[in-house]
DNA sequence: AAAATATAGATAAAAAAATATCGATACTCT
DNA sequence: AGAGTATCGATATTTTTTTATCTATATTTT
């Protein structure tokens, strides 16, 4: 039973907020910012400014008392904290409606992500493309992945299919899985796997409503 | 400036495994079964049977020592502890790519959620049906809102219409938002936000690949 | 130039979440 | 029937995360 390898990623909230200082800081260099403090950051963001402050203290980056960050040194750092620097090419699997929304969504580029092609079983979206991405027949996958020496595979199939998908991924030697299926999956030591659980925020957007009429 | 009225939900974490607890406890419904135990629960979900035992208290459900949880009882309380029992009836703003992808999404019933009609500013999509969703006129979305008793708005829409968008669905009584959106909304203090961030996911993934790549 | 204000960084405290332990209960197998 | 095993629930502990406080530094205002 090869599972519950994973070591535990920490501070993982504060990692699920890079992407937004990312996106807001990109954003205020292009309107010629250079500086920004932990105050302002933390308006933009709907945060108080000791969460800001602790965020950035975990790329490393160093400010200046009575002045802020250097918007440049952010960027740089939280870039190279999520090792986004280098392009991280992926293929995706499933080209169902989610899969098509993913291969349409253009701000992966920004985050140094590169689908590069996509996989499915239904024989009417073999060979087409979709969004500039052929479409390949799944039973390729092991092959492809291991010859475009890709490790990520983004993972969108009905969740009947999803471990096999994920045993033909890794037998083409990808290691990273971003998986949206509602499966867990079991995978060797060596693979790292992030769920995706779209009903999640649904569940918490719920939770809220609920305390809030509940108070009044 | 009237944010950061939010007080906090807690528990956060045990929240957001319920939906995963949900769908997998339907499917041993349907395949016959009765009881579980925080064991069995716990090495379907990859996780510690301690969490699972943890989360489930917080339902309010009680097992039987020795034996396991009933099934039955496990999905009704969840459900009422998500208020998922009273279907809540939403609207989706902006029918592109990712708005498409989540009236396309057939899991929602089970959450819930039914996503009733759809509203965008593109007149090449207004007026026509996706997914049996008639797509409306954005400028109609108070009034709509208002009378179709709504309230709960899904945001799909291009950042920069986002708040646009958002102060539209207050406008037209909607008091929770489900914001895809990369902006942080400022609303009054009775709308609840939850704001989803597909790149968080991504970043996580990124950063266990790099801590597993720098371990070995 | 002096006073007031804003800031990061370091350290400390508080709160929350994850994990462990233990006793009582039920089931299983001999 | 009895021994062994699995289970929940209650309580306690540890770890992690969040939040606060204080100090030195820079900027702005008077």
């Amino acid at each position: 039973m090869g599972f519950m390898g994973n070591k535990k990623v920490q501070k993982l909230p504060s990692i699920r907020r890079m992407p937004t200082y990312l996106h807001k800081l990109t954003q205020m260099r292009k309107n010629g910012l250079d500086t920004v403090s932990t105050t302002i950051m933390a308006r933009y963001m709907n945060l108080e400014p000791i969460v800001v402050r602790k965020d950035l203290e975990l790329t490393g980056v160093t400010g200046q008392p009575g002045v802020g960050y250097k918007i440049k040194d952010l960027i740089d750092a939280i870039k190279s904290f999520l090792n986004w620097h280098n392009t991280a090419e992926a293929v995706l699997i499933g080209a169902g409606s989610l899969g098509r929304a993913l291969l349409g969504y253009e701000g992966f580029e920004d985050y140094g992500l590169n689908i590069i092609a996509a996989f499915d079983a239904d024989p009417s979206k073999i060979g087409s493309e979709i969004h500039d991405r052929e479409v390949f027949d799944i039973i390729r996958l092991p092959e492809l992945a291991s010859r475009l020496q890709v490790n990520m595979g983004i993972l969108c199939v009905p969740n009947e299919y999803a471990q096999g998908s994920a045993d033909m991924m890794i037998e083409g030697g990808i290691n990273a899985i971003w998986n949206f299926t509602n499966v867990s999956l079991d995978v060797p030591e060596h693979v790292v796997v992030q769920r995706e659980v779209i009903a999640s925020g649904l569940a918490v957007l719920s939770v809220k409503l609920n305390q809030r009429i509940m108070e009044e």
